[in-house]
DNA sequence: TTGTAAGCGTTATCAG
DNA sequence: CTGATAACGCTTACAA
């Protein structure tokens, strides 16, 4: 491996130059830095990685903390860790994967290492213990999801507020009468993991405005569980003719259960879903679905720290809610038009 | 931060002494290892990982590079990944997430920076253009997934062709003699890659050997492909009784279609489904599966690293393929019960 | 069993 | 516009 002295001897230069013609940190003249980058070429010189940071105590890596669980919002998760990837290597940064399970402790280890400059979490619960640490340490981070106090925080989400809201009003306006929330498991809610607890606040201020009836039932990732969340509202609340779906595992087994029920998609029961458009296209029908914008928070989320690393450490910290965006497909329909 | 030098001074010892409590590279008296200790646990003392790379050479990063395209195998994917973030946290190393579509360029780069000691590659193809990179840079590399010509190189897979084979075996063996294979996109079978042909092969060598009938459908992700496909078995070959499904992404919609067909699982028609334990379990019924061990392929390519490292870029490659493991489930049953 | 000191490959300050 | 030259924090011979 040819090193920046190599580099620096090969083109007659001093070594300093070199590293000023790689980081534009001052001028050079033309001459020279043709003269520089061609024995770069020549030499297939790459600057090694360790002694820059080193130098420059920055790493230029980002560190992702993803849930363990690998059947928690797994196409959800994918895409955010991809996003990000992406984006990142777009600034020059690289992204360090890790786990949730590592908690707090993996927050200190990756940056008192100074493995990482900055770190991104998910999974986010409104009092998430991981708070105190990342305010105490000063760590520039990023939150996928928003914490009850966001105070000082980047948090970039979905407006699962809004969105719960957008699902009842997308229903109530088409005429149905009596909805169903099938959530996410109980779990979750817990835990209280924030999104999962802001899309029912916005479903039931939605129902209660709209004056339409409302039921809630949490459900698990199983085919059993979406079996028996279903039937409790079919026999409890037969009249429900809308149905807003926020665990995605159970989409398939809800349509199927449907179809076997007797009940006809859209025409019996009108279904929103909040899940990537990618899946709401896998279906039949096609699902009306609220968009997980999963690759835009990712880009979000390292959009916000970019700005924090530039202002080193400064600003204030910024919630940033995307706004909900409702996509009719083929799953909702008028509940005039079923009862023809 | 406290630096190796903090520390060696307040606990009056060298700076040397303090690497070697942390390293265990030299015997340390008990005396002095207890001061060490409680000074670093004092000082909050974590090594600067630029620091100790630069000196070591050695990063402890492992890197792994998955698709970029977010529907691609999305839940073995992940898991794959977390298995990977696990098994090397357990070895002390930490994980860089980077998208194939960097390509060899992407391992050039991490490897000639020195950002990562190894890496892990996945979606291999016959003829993958990344292979020639590895062999002549001589990083150390674990691919999940095997090549045409795996000569030195360390490639740990399930075994996709006996996995072809087992699923053909167990449905012959309940009497099936038509079968229809529901593979993976066309796309992968364009790109050569490895398990798409060798399930293939698998599935079609058994069919011969067993004396039944097959026919292959290719089919994406997408609700109509799933259904041109169904459709065109049920047309051509109405005597198909079993159905061996690979692109996961489709269970779902075949068993949507299934139903809608009027074709009961498992008593007309028999479905054995490649993926992991946990989709064939979210299903009703319960889908018979030939386990996708994606967690054990993270673990062993991690393994396999960590040999390769010990040994220092030494040793001659190998090849290890997980033997199919086959669980009946609720979605096949013998073709006499299915005719009454 | 422990200390000394020479790097590791950059960055960045200070001169010129 | 360019050259020297200290750091940066750690590992690892080499001595003692």
């Amino acid at each position: 491996m040819a090193t920046l002295d190599d580099v620096a001897k090969h083109a007659g230069v001093a070594a300093s130059t070199v590293s000023y013609v790689l980081s534009g940190k001052r001028p050079v003249s033309e001459e020279t830095r043709r003269r520089v980058l061609s024995s770069i070429a020549l030499l297939n010189y790459h600057p090694n990685a360790g002694a820059r940071a080193l130098a420059s105590a920055r790493s230029n890596v980002l560190a992702l903390f993803v849930p363990l669980r690998p059947d928690l919002y797994v196409p959800v998760m994918m895409e955010i860790a991809i996003g990000v990837t992406t984006a990142a290597r777009a600034h020059g940064y690289d992204v360090l994967l890790l786990t949730n399970e590592e908690g707090t402790a993996g927050i200190k280890r990756v940056v008192s290492s100074a493995r990482a400059d900055a770190v991104i979490l998910t999974d986010i619960t409104l009092h998430d213990e991981r708070i105190p640490t990342l305010r105490s340490s000063g760590v520039p981070a990023a939150l996928i999801g928003v914490p009850a106090d966001p105070t000082d925080l980047d948090c970039v989400d979905l407006d699962f507020v809004a969105a719960g809201r957008s699902c009842v009003e997308h229903l109530a306006g088409l005429g149905h009468r009596e909805i169903a929330f099938i959530g996410e498991s109980e779990a979750l809610y817990r835990r209280h993991v924030g999104f999962a607890e802001r899309t029912l606040d916005g479903v039931r201020t939605a129902a209660a405005d709209a004056g339409v009836g409302l039921v809630h039932r949490p459900c698990e990732s199983s085919f059993e569980a979406a079996a028996g969340a279903l039937a409790r509202i079919l026999e409890e609340r037969p009249r429900t003719t809308g149905l807003i779906i926020q665990n995605e595992a159970v989409i398939p087994s809800m349509l199927s259960l449907l179809r076997t029920a007797g009940r006809a998609v859209p025409e019996d029961v009108s279904i929103v879903a909040l899940c990537p458009d990618q899946i709401a296209e896998q279906t039949s029908p096609r699902l009306t679905s609220l968009t997980m914008p999963a690759t835009e928070l990712g880009t979000r989320a390292v959009a916000a720290l970019m700005r924090r690393l530039r202002e080193d450490g400064a600003g204030s910290g910024r919630v940033e809610l995307l706004p909900p965006v409702l996509t009719a497909r083929g799953s909702t329909t008028t509940r005039e038009s079923g009862e023809q």
